[in-house]
DNA sequence: GCTCTGAGTCGAAACGCTTCGACGCGGGAA
DNA sequence: TTCCCGCGTCGAAGCGTTTCGACTCAGAGC
């Protein structure tokens, strides 16, 4: 089944086929009409492979998805579906690359033409792959923002602005000790912006209030939680307000503070930056800022589209944070 | 870059870079090394849509990814991960579907010869893609198995041997009461395999063995958890052993029996079939049955890959159980 | 009535690769 | 010596689209 059998068949040549296909040029309405019919009575599809060759687009997105220690499968799933489902609206299917496969897959996918464009995840403040990006002559769209990211397109939640959202809130009900508790140690080596941004945003958010502020790395485990939650209690007696940044040591820093004699949000107020599931489900159900993977996933793909059609595009979109109410934070007693 | 400067380059003609390239035609030593030569210099890179088009192969494999409720997406991630770094071993790229896009997606990616052969996952006793599954003239590989897999090709973990392994072990420690607390109740309502067949595993072999066994579905949360062990020790006081298949509710089942008195392994042996990682955590670890996840995918893409060079394959590859021994499962008191 | 324009269609030339058949050549068998 | 075979290479014919330029035909403007 190729297209000249539909030209033969609906009585057009192929060309006008082609073109009833694609819209780029106007077609009478009765020819379209036998074309249509055609199409469906012979069950044509256009071969991929062959439209990518004579189009020079072969309508294929790279998504790369990190598989590192410490990052939240779950959250890098939900990107993953809503770049998919987003670019398929766009009439374009998606390839999965892993990290693992670095600047050469990059390179190997774009210079084959294998996809016209690219969204990377998990960027770090210099990742490696930068420079390779901004050579590539295929456009693509970071979901995280690296150190310097002039000549790159990024999206990503305002990360700073979620930090000071969560520690204004807590300023605002009236604490006046707070502690932030983050990423595994990991996370902050490597340098991986969104951890760094969450501090940078509590930090300098805390010191306008004229907070007294701290902040604590923590591994992802409810042992780490544990001992981060007595430490905090330990060397910061005035403590009544946290601001988490790790989600799966939600629950158990919940639970530890608790044991610990500590009512949520009596004697300690909480606030959080997570997805909504988890933030809703802990005993006292938490206040958070949520990652809007959704919408990233699906303006990231839509920046794409853009590029791809050679419309200028922002360099830098932040998504505002909002921070939903849900009772762990109150006033200060 | 296309084949025809290299063939210029290296003094040859373009199908004998081809030949070079694929290796399918005998090429002199000297020969090939001029053509290696000219495409690391001239920095050549094959295009994939001429390519598919040519050979009628575009080295893409299609991934249908589930996302119904009651999966465990880290577990779905890891499949995902295995496939496709074991196809990018076999030269292939993997393109990402939803389940989502159903019949209408596979049939496009196939028709289209987008791709050239397909995995699919989360396969449901009577799933509706088989009839188009067998119909398509391009390969597939189902990691899961229907009820009625001829003609088809599937790959799975023996579900039905783990649940009798976790079940036999129990047995030889003495127990003579045990219960199976198995996925949530939609998992069984909607008929997916794995489920189903643990229990009949966990059932055949309690009866073989002269056991009191029952099953109990559970929902995927700490409430429902500790509502399942409170009506299990009410209903069955002789109870001494118990079998798990549901990843997030095995720590807190272990934390509620521990709180209803009861101590592991002392009073309750346990076991379960879950990755390692959960099981390993826990308070006591728990001798388990992994899902050997990276297995499973590699053998699909192989699987696919014969079946890619019209080799035969076995219609059904299931994966024998191991249960690695952890001591939460000890001889009756 | 004549040109001009634009809508609708066609034919042919790419697009960059693979593959088939053929050819030249040297070595082993007869 | 002749014949045959297989190795290494080449030329040309696809593979199934898209796209460019050109053509036809009506209708509008003068």
């Amino acid at each position: 089944m190729k297209i000249t059998d539909v030209a033969r068949h609906a009585g057009v040549s192929p060309s006008t086929v082609s073109y009833a296909l694609s819209g780029k040029r106007s077609i009478s309405a009765d020819t379209r009409r036998r074309i249509e019919a055609s199409i469906r009575e012979l069950g044509y599809r256009p071969h991929a492979g062959a439209r990518a060759l004579a189009s020079s687009r072969s309508n294929v997105l790279a998504l790369v998805v990190p598989l590192r220690t410490g990052m939240h499968v779950p959250v890098v799933m939900q990107f993953a579906v809503s770049v998919v489902t987003t670019a398929r609206r766009h009439d374009h299917d998606v390839l999965l690359l892993t990290q693992e496969e670095g600047e050469e897959g990059l390179r190997r996918v774009a210079d084959t033409a294998l996809v016209d464009a690219l969204i990377v995840m998990d960027v770090q403040m210099h990742d490696e792959r930068l420079p390779l990006l901004r050579a590539l002559d295929r456009p693509s769209v970071l979901i995280g923002f690296p150190a310097e990211p002039a000549g790159l397109t990024c999206i990503d939640l305002d990360f700073r602005a979620a930090g000071a959202a969560c520690v204004q809130q807590l300023a605002l009900l009236g604490h006046r000790c707070v502690a932030l508790i983050g990423s595994p140690p990991e996370v902050y080596l490597r340098q991986t912006g969104f951890a760094q941004r969450v501090a940078e945003g509590f930090t300098a958010t805390a010191t306008r209030h004229g907070l007294t502020s701290s902040v604590h790395p923590c591994e992802a485990s409810p042992a780490a939680a544990r001992a981060v939650a007595e430490r905090l209690l330990r060397e910061h007696p005035a403590l009544t307000g946290v601001v988490v940044h790790n989600e799966p040591v939600l629950e158990p820093l919940v639970d530890a503070f608790e044991q610990f004699g500590l009512r949520v949000p009596g004697d300690l107020s909480i606030t959080a930056i997570c997805p909504d599931e988890p933030a809703a489900r802990t005993r006292v159900p938490v206040t958070s800022v949520a990652i809007p993977t959704a919408e990233v996933g699906a303006r990231a793909v839509e920046l794409l589209m853009r590029k791809l059609d050679g419309a200028p595009v922002p360099e830098a979109t932040l998504l505002a944070p909002r921070l939903t109410l849900r009772g762990s934070a109150a006033p200060r007693a």
